[in-house]
RNA sequence: GGGGCGGUAGCUCAAUUGGUUAGAGUCCCGGACUGUCGAUCCGGUGGUUGCGGGUUCGAGUCCCGUCCGCCUCGCCA
């Protein structure tokens, strides 16, 4: 082999006339003929030209360098020339070349199924990039992305280092626990019949590691949710997890917010400015949602006073709704750019998101046209003066129970803004905070936490927990970055009696708590601190960091929708004699087992 | 579990209303070329139209089922 001496990215006029190795692929093959041909070389750096012509070699190595083909790993030995005329100003190393003396095949690659080029990429079907992933990974725009996953891991050990936080590994096999989202689990062949989960989150250790005295604690983890995936979202994912001792709310703000701002400056180069912290209540009502994206307006504006005078059935009936309400949109400058086509893209996300429809007004000098019109004139004139709508703005309605309204507005509010292209540029953080602590769930005819059962009430509220839970606010916090969810914590319940109160209201017995959750009310029994944390989401903190809206672009191995890894085919059957040692028996459609 | 889009050469795509031997670019193979850089030019190989069934004289095209991929609703404390 031959041993490098530079990178296939870093050669520049100051290196002429050295003699160097490089190794890497054979990237590129432009062949001049009998006795000149360019090779372009690349690596994880980036690519050099490397020419091989008959004033600087022999006739055999210009035609063994003229039989490489794409893909072959290869390196070279030779000396660094100045290209002036015919420099490539489109590369790094475009104003240099290395004229080959020695070439050495280590591995001809047969006809790829797929070549790490990207202009070809944009193209690719995601199924073919999954399943020759290690070619796909050769390309350098994904070689960025997973540098850039590395670098915002490393910045993140070295800062919580700093802060004086230890990473403590937590266990992978752990036991299945109520609440949250679906298990993965693994069978235990020691205890027939018994079965270990895969962690949703550490978040039980980390607690219990606070009661034994880590007092800071972070850790770069795996967390597993058997549920599907988005685009956005992977069954399998990487938290930045931590938890502090003898902490409050500011605290964790404070220093997650200067880890924000340190990632985005040091990764980025850019300085985020304030960081607003606003109520859910608010988040909800302004843009209907838990995570804004503050990068542009279009908020939510409550007209449920003004309402009733339209006589508009869609409004009253609204209002009758038990917290019914009426709240407006306006699109400022919308009605030229907006077809009929657009206005039904909306009412068709609003229908989605579970409203009945989406009424509308084109606004003229003249006051409302087209669409629900008739009803909005009689309040023309209150409308304009109360919403500040002008001349040339379209203006859509939600009327519905309060939630579904601002929910399905708030839809609308983000399909508006990217089809008014007001998405572009900027970084915007904001911190979500005072959630409910509960959210009752109809189907199941029980309260659910709207965190997470750890979650410690604010103090204020606490006796209200039983009588009213679904007024109870919570010590909870989410770091929302453009409108993506980058992390969420809490202020924990350190208090024994409190957590089985929460318990109780979440609709568990003492019985059940205690076989799921004892391990966890045995810990806070003996001197458990005030402690909270927060969990970050690596993978989409890179993922607004590359600029990519997929996350299998910034996972190595990502699965696919259906929770399959197309490269090494999982999942995948297990022998017979590994069931019968687990003790396991399988019970599916002849159909589906014979299907392959 | 529901809705939408898609699956044709190794890759990216085309194929009129159901009609001849399913085409093109690229990759690959062969040839030409001493300054290319998404090299160019000439020639060539390459197909179970995802899979199974049905309708028809005839199916890439129509119907039914099924598998796979993507987006999405539910779900994701």
């Amino acid at each position: 082999m031959i041993k490098r001496t530079h990178n296939c990215g870093e050669l520049r006029v100051m290196e002429e006339d050295q003699d160097v190795r490089l190794n890497g692929w054979v990237n590129t093959i432009r062949d001049q003929g009998k006795g000149l041909v360019f090779i372009d070389i690349r690596d994880r750096w980036g690519i050099t030209q490397v020419v091989f012509e008959l004033e600087a070699c022999d006739e055999a190595l210009v035609t063994e360098a003229r039989s490489l083909r794409r893909e072959d790993c290869i390196g070279i030995v030779g000396k660094v020339r100045r290209r002036d005329a015919s420099s490539n100003p489109n590369m790094g190393t475009g104003h240099i070349e290395v004229v080959g003396g020695e070439l050495v095949i280590y591995s001809r690659a047969q006809n790829p199924p797929i070549l790490p080029d990207e202009h070809e990429a944009e193209n690719m079907s995601e199924e073919v990039r999954l399943r020759h992933r290690s070619l796909d990974l050769r390309r350098p725009s994904m070689q960025s992305r997973l540098q850039m996953r590395h670098d915002l891991s490393a910045l993140t050990r070295e800062f919580f280092h700093r802060f004086g936080f230890m990473e403590v590994e937590t266990p992978l096999l752990i036991r299945s626990t109520p609440e949250g989202a679906r298990d993965f689990v693994v069978p235990s062949r020691v205890y027939p019949g018994k079965w270990y989960a895969l962690p949703q989150s550490p978040q039980i250790f980390k607690q219990i590691l606070m009661v034994s005295g880590c007092d800071r604690y972070m850790q770069i983890c795996k967390c597993l949710r058997d549920e599907d995936p988005r685009a956005d979202r992977q069954a399998e994912f990487t938290q930045i997890d931590l938890e502090m001792s003898f902490t409050d709310q500011d605290e964790v703000i404070k220093i997650m917010t200067s880890f924000l701002r340190r990632v985005m400056k040091d990764l980025k180069g850019m300085e985020l400015g304030q960081i607003p912290q606003i109520p859910w209540q608010e988040a909800m009502d302004t843009w209907g949602c838990d995570r804004p994206d503050l990068r542009f307006e279009l908020h939510l504006q409550d007209i449920s006073d003004l309402a009733p005078d339209t006589g508009f059935k869609v409004f009253t009936s609204a209002l009758e709704k038990d917290e019914g309400c009426v709240k407006a949109i306006v699109l400022p400058k919308a009605a030229k750019s907006f077809t009929r086509k657009k206005i039904d893209l909306l009412d068709e996300t609003a229908k989605i998101h579970g409203a009945g429809g989406m009424p509308w007004v084109r606004w003229t000098e003249d006051g409302p046209e087209g669409g629900a019109a008739k009803f909005i004139a009689p309040i023309a004139e209150a409308l304009q003066e109360k919403i500040g709508v002008q001349p040339g703005d379209i203006v859509v309605f939600g009327a519905d129970s309060w939630e579904t309204c601002v929910t399905a507005l708030g839809q609308v509010r983000l399909r508006a803004g990217k089809l008014l292209s007001m998405l572009k540029g900027g970084w915007r953080a904001c911190w979500v905070v005072d959630f409910p602590m509960f959210r009752w769930v109809e189907d199941r005819q029980r309260w659910v936490s709207e965190h997470h059962p750890f979650t410690a009430p604010r103090v204020e509220d606490l006796d209200r927990l039983e009588s009213d839970p679904g007024d109870v606010l919570s010590a909870g916090y989410d770091l929302v970055l453009n409108g993506s969810e980058i992390g969420g914590g809490s202020i924990r319940i350190h208090d024994p009696e409190v957590q089985q109160r929460v318990f109780n209201v979440l609709g568990l017995t003492e019985e059940e708590t205690q076989e799921k959750f004892g391990f966890l009310l045995e810990a806070l029994k003996y001197g458990a601190p005030p402690h909270g944390g927060i969990a970050f989401g690596l993978d989409r903190l890179v993922m607004i960091l590359t600029g990519t809206d997929n996350i299998r672009d910034v996972i190595a191995f990502p699965k696919t929708q259906s929770g399959a890894d197309l490269m090494v085919e999982s999942p995948g059957p297990i022998d017979e004699e590994q069931l019968e040692e687990l003790r396991i028996t399988v019970d599916t459609p002849e159909a589906e087992t014979a299907e392959a």
